[in-house]
RNA sequence: GUCCCCGUCGUCCAGGGGUCAGGACGCGGCCCUUUCAAGGCUGAAACGCGGGUUCGAAUCCCGCCGGGGACGCCA
């Protein structure tokens, strides 16, 4: 409907890593863009040169890749408005700050860091607290001025606030209203040249032609200043959705003492992308009157708005992460769940390379992993499940077998049982299943008592997936040679 | 302290003048069952408080309280 095309930006600083409130507002800019075939920016916010480096940046998009937001301009895929990085456009800051002095919305302030905090303390001690409203620069003497000038005196720019007030229409909240006499003259360009964010993104978002700043919450305050920094570059101004911030369960902003932080620490603990980007797009968003909770990554797309998310903080639930986990692990096909722990099974010394797809046992290592699904709540389960169904060898649980299998009388019967099965036609889980039954029933012992003890010798464990699917994914040989193993033992 | 945002089950959300206040996670019970899961059914569990407006308020308005955020030559 609308001809402007939708144009969004996730503009992370180089932190090292991905964490999740980054990535949800990263998502949230994602679908906005793809639901309206708009334009995502990844920009990356580097003025701060000291903390900032190539591995830096790598962590953010490491997480970004992981999550599956691909990006249409920014770091390694270019675009029409390089650089991506805030470090490579510093001339243009510096000319758009002398361009805010030369036409009066912006002047120079000589004092020193040092004087300005010395100035800030003792106005905190006075109890007169109006240091936010700092105005002292504003109209210094021309021959002042000159003074410092000619002094060669360092300056720092800043931004001269107007009188009156500042709206900021935020999709989220609703307008906003600002008093400007709250509004301190902030800085745009410090006296080292450099700019500092609200030039930068203000800046940026003008000569990127963003359309819509989707961001934290946690910027509401210094959007005012933004709005009259867009008024006085004459540029604009974008719409704004500021999105709630994620908390800790003590409702504290999240942070590290609650646990895992960063997304590719959930990779690690097995966290599928998929159940991620679902759990992070339901928090803070939803699709209103739907009761689904389970999307993919194309149902967010297409049932995304900006005006589904809620204006209130939200607190982040590892349980309803973990269940998020469990019900895309279960939407996943087996080749593909074989195919993401491949490296896991192999580091664990249970890979065959006739596992790999389009060999003989490929067919083998899915069913394998059938058996697993419903009882998986991470990947990094497989390994430990799984091994007993596909390693050479069983390594026995002692308690398990001593309370199972620990009389004479039942290791008899373990060894009747693979006789019985060496004589099985066809020998699939239903007839395997009245085999044994029957062998007990016969014997007269609980079928209960015989399939644990048969359990516990092909798995050597008392826990397991279904016995009777298991002992025909096994198949005949295997099956006989472990319950005798164990009967002989 | 100043400015700003937010207040529905423990948590995430729906509802937005008249609903048995709905769903999901978690928790309890039952069912299924060879273990462990998964699944099905079911139960407990909420409109922060006080004033208005209205025939009627969780819903609209005001105040209070509570939580969060911002107040840097950080981003």
């Amino acid at each position: 409907m609308t001809p402007t095309p939708i144009r969004v930006r996730f503009a992370p600083s180089p932190t090292g890593y991905l964490h999740v409130g980054g990535a949800r507002t990263a998502l949230f800019n994602w679908l906005y863009a793809r639901h309206y075939g708009g334009t995502f920016v990844l920009r990356i916010e580097d003025t701060d040169v000291e903390r900032s480096s190539d591995e830096m940046v790598e962590g953010i998009l490491v997480g970004m890749r992981w999550l599956g937001l691909d990006w249409d301009e920014g770091p390694f895929v270019g675009g029409p408005h390089e650089p991506y990085f805030q470090s490579g456009r510093l001339e243009r800051y510096r000319a758009l700050a002398q361009q805010l002095v030369d036409t009066g919305h912006a002047y120079y302030d000589y004092r020193t860091a040092e004087e300005i905090t010395a100035a800030r303390t003792a106005a905190e001690q006075g109890d007169t607290d109006d240091w936010s409203h700092d105005r002292a620069s504003r109209d210094l003497d021309p021959a002042q001025a000159a003074a410092y000038e000619a002094e060669g005196r360092p300056r720092a720019i800043r931004f001269r606030v107007p009188h009156g007030q500042t709206q900021v229409r935020d999709i989220v909240h609703g307008d906003i209203t600002f008093d400007n006499a709250t509004i301190e003259d902030f800085v745009i360009l410090r006296s080292d040249g450099h700019p500092t964010y609200h030039l930068s993104v203000v800046a940026d978002d003008v000569d990127m032609q963003i359309t819509s700043v989707i961001r934290g919450d946690d910027h509401i305050s210094n959007t005012p200043k933004q709005v009259l920094l867009y008024q006085a570059l004459g540029a604009p101004v974008p719409e704004f959705a500021h999105v709630p911030l994620i908390l800790g369960a003590d409702k504290k902003r999240l942070s590290k003492r609650h646990g895992a932080t960063s997304v590719i620490e959930y990779r690690a603990q097995g966290i599928l992308p998929e159940a991620m980007v679902n759990f992070l797009a339901l928090l803070g968003w939803s699709p209103g009157s739907s009761d689904q909770e389970l999307f993919t990554r194309d149902e967010l797309v297409r049932a995304f708005s900006l005006e589904g998310i809620s204006g209130g903080n939200a607190v982040f639930n590892n349980e309803k992460l973990a269940w998020f986990n469990i019900q895309h692990m279960m939407r996943l096909s087996d080749s593909e769940i074989v195919a993401r722990v491949e490296s896991d099974l192999d580091a664990a010394g249970l890979w065959r390379p006739s596992f790999e797809h389009g060999h003989d046992e490929h067919a083998f290592i899915c069913a394998v992993i059938a058996l697993l699904k419903p009882r998986l709540h991470a990947l990094g389960d497989v390994v430990e499940q799984a091994r007993p169904l596909i390693a050479r060898e069983i390594v026995y649980d002692e308690a398990a077998v001593a309370k199972h299998a620990g009389t004479p009388e039942m290791r008899a019967h373990l060894s009747a049982l693979a006789d019985a099965c060496e004589a099985l036609e066809p020998f699939d889980a239903a007839t395997i299943e009245q085999a044994v039954r029957g062998y007990a029933e016969r014997a007269g012992i609980k079928a209960g008592a015989m399939i644990h003890a048969t359990r516990v010798a092909l798995t050597g464990r008392t826990v397991s997936p279904g016995l009777f699917e298991v002992m025909a994914l096994l198949g005949r040989a295997t099956v006989v040679e472990r319950l005798r193993r164990l009967a002989t033992r």
